[in-house]
DNA sequence: CTGAAAGCGCTTACAG
DNA sequence: CTGAAAGCGCTTACAG
């Protein structure tokens, strides 16, 4: 299949009747090259179909322009987005993206980084369920940018960019006082930090006072928003609004509203976070809160390109993405 | 934030007082290094934390050990899943996947492949809505194996892998008929070829007999659904079983079934091919023929890892996927 | 069991 | 305006 040898940039130049510095120089404008000469030049690159060998470039030049994305779940309709937001403003000067999945197992992350690491990729971007910056140690050390996405705090030579959870619990609690809810109620998970721990603490926040009875933890899916709805509704006096630690659990909180014959709104409104795909279709649709992935990713994008192009060395910036509130039905 | 010069081959070498030759050796195995010299150079690549840097490695060996993967949306969720299963069976020979996205131009699809072959990829899956060989010329030229999801037929140096739309269509219809329905809709999108045409095909086939005024042609979205099963509950003789195209345009039909009053599938079963997330969490919960996407891409990288191992030059390949019945509440 | 040397295909000081 | 040469960091014939 393969015609012998590629064609290379010394082919050209001997047809060319230069030197190859002269068909470097013709494809990089960086210095003058006579406008004869420019034109042979490029009539046969295009005649001999030449284009630079992109890895003989990068061994010269120190840089593959290739960005690292490295997730926990490449199939959790987060980390596409993310990753399509990061392509959307990367791709423009001539990044390409190498895909990594963890499956938030310790081993493959160290692995990941490691082999990203010696690929020489430009730079970084791993995401976790709880990044550390210990994680990301190796391509710190060898001088590569990275952006934590969902980490905790920023770190030397690391850009922490996360959604600001508390944030988003405020936003949609307040969403539902602002309709008229007083008695609010909030299904999350097992106790621990990180995002559902934000959430809750956000609700809290505005709320004022601590609801009584009116949290409760029950597994992350939608078996348990079905089982925590339940609950809630056992109440002596249950809550008119709820909300869900995520959208999964909302849905589950919606079949158990509808296994009881009540209504949603009506009888009691349900609110989730999120916005994945499914919450625009169940029914009633899921009134949600999103981080918008995509601009995520173009934020991130555009943090490893400053990097990249070393404009200022700025300190470790830590970035948190604002909320907002999709409205729909079901609140 | 970089320290200085990257460890080298060379520095190990001269630290471990041998040549570099030797240190490679060590580290590939190719050929005998006495016991004493393999330990102290092992003991050097440690303490000096070197690994052979990929690029050079790559320029040398004219292999990238990277394979790109250009999708036309990698927000929708075929293609993550897609994406999983090729990495499922690449990772572990050390192969990496480079991403790509098309959004479906034409000209970011000739970009992105002429990217890739510069950047000499070793191997290449291009998926489209409708894949075509000369979409991936310039790669098959440069002697770089491809794989074409979506396509319809294979040609020299590329593979097709598709999934097999007929089978699901005749398979869907025949699940339906076991279960005793007889008067079958189907709710497709406007006249055309590839998958959807397939689909109508295959329920033609398994119908037999040409169904009068049961097909309806409506647009591939969920108000397409919705509007189509408008249609077909109008009917004198309305359908008591209907297929939907894809998911999306199922949980339209089931919409305008339950603003009729009706139920699923009591009234009418409804049944939707795919299986996105969402089919398993509206209500009632989606029954629907799935191609297995993650399977898919296990596929794809073997029939990769195949041709890059050159066993045996063997003819290009067109695999179809079997599609499988995903049972749930709907039908 | 080990090493010197060539070469993969570029870019970029250096020199004119 | 142009070219010769070095060098990025490896691997692999070739030689001993």
């Amino acid at each position: 299949m393969a015609a012998g040898r590629r064609v290379a940039i010394s082919d050209v130049a001997a047809r060319a009747g230069v030197s190859p510095t002269t068909v470097s120089h013709v494809l990089s404008g960086r210095r003058p090259v006579s406008e004869a000469t420019r034109a042979r030049v490029r009539s046969v690159m295009d005649e001999l179909g030449w284009a630079p060998n992109e890895v003989a470039r990068s061994l010269r030049t120190q840089r593959t322009r290739t960005i690292a994305l490295i997730v926990p779940d490449i199939t959790n309709p987060f980390y596409p987005s993310v990753a399509r937001g990061l392509l959307d403003v990367v791709s423009e000067p001539g990044y390409q993206v190498l895909i990594g999945n963890t499956d938030g197992e310790p081993r493959a992350e160290r692995d990941l980084v490691a082999r990203m690491v010696t690929r020489s990729v430009d730079a970084m971007v791993f995401a976790g369920y709880y990044s550390k910056a210990a994680d990301v140690a190796p391509a710190v050390a060898a001088g590569i940018p990275v952006v934590l996405m969902g980490g905790r705090k920023a770190a030397p030579g690391i850009d922490v960019l996360s959604s600001d959870d508390l944030a988003a619990g405020e936003l949609a609690t307040r969403y539902l006082i602002e309709r008229g809810y007083r008695r609010i109620g909030f299904i999350t998970g097992p106790a621990g930090d990180g995002p559902p721990a934000d959430r809750v603490l956000g609700y809290r926040r505005a709320l004022g006072s601590a609801p009584r009875g009116l949290i409760v933890r029950e597994e992350f899916s939608r078996a348990g928003g079905t089982a925590g709805m339940r609950k809630l509704l056992d109440l002596a006096h249950p809550p008119r609004a709820v909300l869900c630690t995520n959208d999964m659990v909302a849905i589950g909180a919606l079949d158990a509203v509808r296994d009881r014959g009540l209504r949603v709104p009506d009888d009691v409104a349900v609110m989730g976070f999120d916005d994945i795909e499914a919450a625009a279709l169940v029914s009633p649709a899921l009134t949600t809160v999103s981080g918008d992935p995509r601009e995520q990713g173009r934020s991130v994008g555009r943090v490893l390109l400053g990097r990249l192009e070393g404009t200022a060395p700025s300190r470790p910036q830590r970035i948190l993405f604002a909320p907002s509130v999709v409205r729909r039905d079901s609140a």
